[in-house]
RNA sequence: GGGUCAGUAGCUCAGUCGGUUAGAGCGCGUGCCUUAUAAGCACGAGGUGGGAGGUUCGAUCCCUCCCUGACCCA
């Protein structure tokens, strides 16, 4: 064997060479290029956020990225795969605040906002490295040279003119966002920061009097429980939820109050309920604020309905803040309420507020609830401990603040956006029409602006009209930038170039359609808006390329995780809904979360995550790729697990090897070489090779239904059973003798051509997949250097005979059972059998196994087959019900009939057969309703799987004993010569040391023992001449052999 | 707290548009085949199909509730 199969032993040194030529020799570019008028299919990239290393997660979506592309360019398309990078936004800052030790807005601003956004553009650049390094060595390809990123000015402008888009039509808007805050970094946190900040916190829980002034119910109080009493000076409204039962209650020292008729065990002592009604009666009912510093306002202070209200605590009456909390917020839109916000920024009371002024909002509690009591509005205070966010750098508990923030309408078009969705291909669809659709049918306005650095500059100015309104205008490209600003050159003279970004574009000022000067308003935009905004914005769309932008939206396909769906898969569709009216791309396959072994989340901190560079070294990138679609349906969470790779290199990876180093190691012997101008017609071939041709065929076609249904795991399963199954188990196993001992050239050539054609089709359809292996061992089976990834599927359909198939079936079938029998009675294959019976239906059956007679009986090592078609005194039938045809047709009556079919005779069945039907019991019961079965044949051993009965002779005489000894004898000096590391063409000398018996058995078949063992002479021995010999055991015969290889 | 998905052998997964006897691989045990294979085959052990109800002649599959895990949102 030559040495070229040394790199197949270690696959990703084999990949590092292939890398080497792809590089060398511009593959990818050349399979773009090549496609040149092909019809083309667009992929949009969506850009990893280049904050963090690179984990297994992306390589998971990378690898169904690049496998799709693949697929696509060998099906006939031209796929542009452009790289992106997702380059701004919180989580840069929030990594270069840790480097340089910062913790707080200030710092930053005292550090320097042109230092600090110097380093947020360092800081991507130094991850960019290992995302470039991991992409290429996966095998990703994708146009790195050419990748957009989100920070470029190229790129902002194209954001900012969609911007205006939205701005023009109306949909932006300032409003407020309640957000966790922490007073002291005087800035919102995100809900990863919150999400690692949460502590026991110890807080009062109270339930307080609210006085009920106009209505039926003047007199009695609203009973209202809270557990944050500092909101309850903003408080502007009550809530109820309208379907629940409240009552109306008197209870001791007169007083009278309204809870939800299931909150009835807060009340300590006697009561008597007086009215019962639903919490929808009380809407609009007013009450006196409990403190006197919004009195005055107008639309204020009374019951309000709301869903999220319950009895799960409380009273199932609730106080709204709508400063401080998400659903009081909410329901201030609704009711118009104002957004009363006794505390500032800082946590502290404001100055209006005279009696807290001051005070930090926790701090103030106390107080407060001392004042209600004085003031008789206290009925009861408890204490409890509960979980509750903390700012995870001041450890200071945080508040849920209203902010000021700017909105995008995306509710204005919202059901746009649902009915575009349907039209969106979603694998699996359920994350499209649960997931995504529940998303979207409650969608709230998008939160656009952050108060942050290192983003996009929200493109707003603003001046201050004569009654203090602020007006806004809005910036759609640097040409109205420029024409507008009063001080361009001023700004940016000390720049070597434009530079969008903060702080120097706050220092612009531009000058109004009305002639005023205007400032920009401080905030960045959500980075979800830059990266959703990569179908126009990656092409400098509609400043250039109007052309390339048209072709490519939609995009025909993305992949991403299923954290996606409400980031950028949400950010797609929103803004390519708005601009183009149109859904931002027509397919797409969301993969699930990898966890690790144990289903537990990987984390840095639990020391459980993957390292894909780790796995690429160890395994290599093929067969990384493969698990990770292989093993698992992509959508779902994917436990991560080392034992299973292993398993899918030795049984997938190690039998395509095989089969190729087979192919090339007999090939080489025999002196075969692929000429495709002297191919042997498939009509003319051998059954067995138009079965495998048939086979590759089926699996073809199946896999380019799965594929193009994007249903990339079942195709990735199709081609592991093919290769191990098919192809290898049975194909090359059962013709190794037409390659290594062909009975003429014609059928050689038959075979070795069969055998290289359904390689290199099977390598194709594994490209996607492993693009590594798949192209080296293309190249080096057709000996050329032209890669498979320039290749095109083979599509023609004509070489399927599914009669073949059929019959190829029967003898699988067969095959399996005849082994079940030997193993139950303990005879072992070597020992030949006389004969098989098999009990058919019907003409056809006895066509299709006598096609594949000679198959079974070599393969089961027996001598006859013979095939018992319709009646016969031997076979005894059962029928078993079909109960798909007696259900509907007997109902009830199900289990009588059950038993009658179960319990009709051979004859009757018979009779059955004849006449199409049978009448008993008054149950009329014809063929439809039963299955035939044979499962014994009188005086036979019989195996059966349910539709097939064979029966097997095991009795043995002489001659098929002696010929067991023979195949025992070959087994034994053919394991001899493999241990002892015999070339597989080496003639041999024997001589043998037996009983007189073996001797005589061997002396009988000497000339099959010759041509079997290439030995040249066998003779028996007189002794042995100290030379050390075999000894083994021959069904309790023992033997010596002296085996020397022949010099050549 | 809400939404989505999932729960089938020790582990990883199939399957079933409702048909009574639920399948593979890995692992375990016993054999077998084989000079291409770290592969393959057979047999065996291993399952109250997460739990409880309901619909039906019949439920792993459909419905309801509950439990557990993952993800997203609050």
């Amino acid at each position: 064997m030559s040495d070229k199969f040394k790199i197949y032993s270690s696959l990703p040194e084999l990949e590092k060479e292939v890398l080497e030529f792809w590089k060398s020799n511009d593959t990818f570019q050349k399979s773009i290029l090549t496609k040149e008028g092909c019809p083309s299919f667009t992929f949009y990239e969506g850009p990893p956020t280049a904050n963090g290393m690179p984990g297994i997660h992306h390589v998971i979506s990378r690898t169904i990225k690049d496998l799709v592309c693949r697929y696509k360019t060998m099906s006939g398309f031209q796929v542009f795969r452009k790289a992106g990078w997702d380059t701004q936004g919180l989580p840069v800052e929030i990594e270069v605040e840790k480097t340089l030790g910062i913790k707080t807005k200030s710092e930053i601003e005292n550090f320097g906002v042109i230092k600090f956004n110097d380093a947020c553009k360092e800081s991507i650049f130094k991850y960019l490295d290992k995302w470039k390094e991991l992409t290429e060595r996966m095998g990703y390809w994708i146009d790195l040279d050419d990748a957009y990123a989100t920070y470029h000015n190229e790129y902002i402008e194209s954001v900012w003119w969609a911007l205006k888009n939205f701005f023009d039509a109306g949909l932006i808007y300032k409003g407020y966002k309640i957000l966790p805050f922490c007073p002291i970094c005087e800035s919102s946190l995100s809900a990863h920061e919150v999400a690692q900040g949460y502590q026991d916190l110890k807080d009062p829980s109270v339930f307080v009097k609210f006085k009920i002034t106009d209505g039926e119910f003047v007199g009695s109080d609203f009973l209202v429980w809270t557990t944050t009493p500092w909101t309850l000076p903003s408080n502007a409204a009550l809530a109820v939820n309208p379907d629940i039962d409240y009552v109306k209650l008197s209870a001791s020292n007169n007083e009278n109050f309204i809870l939800a008729k299931s909150r009835l065990e807060i009340i300590s002592g006697e009561y008597k309920i007086e009215k019962e009604f639903k919490g929808s009666e009380l809407e609009f009912i007013k009450y006196e604020p409990l403190f006197p510093y919004f009195n005055d306002q107008p639309n204020a202070f009374f019951v309000t309905l709301g869903l999220f209200v319950t009895t799960e605590d409380g009273t199932g009456i609730v106080h709204i803040a709508p400063a401080f909390g998400e659903d009081d917020y909410q329901t201030g839109l609704s009711y118009n309420l104002p957004v009363l916000q006794a505390v500032g920024r800082d946590g502290k009371f404001i100055p209006e507020i005279e009696k807290y002024s001051g005070k930090n909002f926790k701090e103030a509690d106390k107080e407060i609830i001392d004042d209600l009591k004085l003031n008789g509005r206290l009925y009861r205070k408890e204490m409890f401990v509960h979980s509750y966010p903390h700012c995870w750098r001041h450890k200071v508990p945080l508040m849920y603040y209203a902010t000021d923030s700017w909105f995008i309408r995306t509710t204005d078009y919202k059901d746009k956006m649902v009915s575009v969705n349907k039209e969106i291909n979603w694998h699996p669809p359920e994350y499209g029409t649960g997931r995504f659709g529940n998303w979207l049918e409650e969608n709230r306005d998008w939160a656009l602006s952050r108060n942050r650095f290192w983003g996009t500059p929200l493109p707003i100015w603003f001046y201050k009209d004569n009654d203090g309104k602020e007006v806004y205008e809005c910036i759609g490209s640097y040409e109205e930038l420029k024409r507008k600003a009063k001080n361009y050159n001023e700004v940016y003279s000390d720049l070597e170039e434009f530079d969008v970004h903060k702080p120097f574009i706050d220092e612009l000022i531009l000058i109004s359609e009305t002639g005023e000067e205007m400032h920009r308003v401080e905030e960045v935009i959500d980075c979800w808006f830059d990266s959703g905004s990569m179908p126009f914005a990656q092409h400098h769309y509609p400043f250039e390329n109007q052309e390339l932008f048209k072709k490519s939206y939609p995009s025909d396909f993305i992949a991403e995780g299923l954290d996606q769906t409400r980031g950028w898969f949400y950010s797609l569709h929103a803004i390519g809904t708005f601009l183009f009216d149109k859904m931002a791309y027509k397919n797409l396959i969301v993969n699930g979360m990898i966890l690790d072994k144990n289903g537990k989340k990987m984390s840095k901190s639990l020391g459980n995550a993957v390292d894909p560079f780790e796995m690429i070294t160890k395994y290599g990138a093929d067969v990384l790729r493969f698990y990770l679609i292989y093993s698992s349906p992509v959508g779902k969470s994917k436990l991560f697990n080392e034992t299973e790779i292993v398993e899918v290199k030795n049984k997938f990876f190690d039998t395509l090897i095989n089969t190729f180093r087979f192919y090339v190691i007999y090939s080489e012997l025999t002196g075969f070489s692929y000429n495709s101008k002297e191919t042997v017609p498939v009509n003319k071939r051998s059954g067995i090779d138009r079965w495998i041709l048939s086979k590759m065929t089926s699996t073809e076609k199946e896999y380019f239904q799965l594929m193009d249904g994007y249903d990339i795991t079942k195709a990735s399963r199709v081609i592991f059973n093919f290769t191990i199954d098919e192809l290898s188990n049975w194909y090359v196993r059962r013709n190794r003798k037409r390659f290594r001992n062909p009975i003429d050239d014609a059928d050689m050539a038959s075979a070795y051509q069969t055998l290289f054609e359904v390689l290199n089709r099977l390598l194709k359809l594994a490209a996607p997949f492993a693009p590594f292996i798949s192209d080296k061992i293309f190249m080096e089976l057709n000996n050329n250097d032209t890669s498979i990834h320039l290749s095109e599927f083979c599509k023609s359909e004509n070489y399927i005979d599914s009669e073949l198939e059929l019959q190829m079936n029967y003898a699988q079938q067969i095959v399996y059972l005849v082994r079940a029998v030997r193993v139950k009675n303990n005879l072992k294959t070597r020992q030949p059998l006389r004969q098989i019976i098999i009990p058919v239906t019907d003409k056809r059956e006895t066509e299709a196994i006598r096609k594949v007679e000679d198959i079974i009986l070599e393969e089961v090592n027996v001598k006859e087959l013979k095939i018992i078609e319709g009646d016969s005194d031997i076979i005894i039938k059962k029928a078993k019900p079909d109960f798909k045809s007696i259900g509907p047709k007997f109902g009830k009556e199900v289990k009588k009939v059950q038993e009658i079919i179960r319990g009709l005779s051979s004859n009757e069945i018979s009779m059955l057969e004849k006449g199409n039907e049978i009448l008993k019991d008054n149950f009329k019961i014809t063929m439809d309703d039963i299955e035939i079965l044979t499962e014994q044949i009188e005086g036979w051993i019989v195996e059966t799987d349910g539709r097939t009965t064979i029966a097997l002779d095991t009795k043995l005489d002489d001659e098929l004993i002696n010929e067991g000894f023979v195949r025992e004898i070959i087994n034994r000096i053919q394991t001899y010569r493999k241990t002892n590391n015999f070339d597989v063409n080496d003639s041999i000398d024997i001589t043998y040391f037996a009983s007189n018996k073996l001797s005589g058995i061997i002396k009988d078949h000497i000339d099959t023992l010759r041509k079997e063992l290439i030995a040249n002479q066998i003779e028996e021995g007189n002794s042995n001449n100290g030379l050390p010999t075999y000894k083994t055991d021959i069904n309790g015969e023992l033997v010596e052999f002296l085996i020397t290889k022949q010099s050549k």
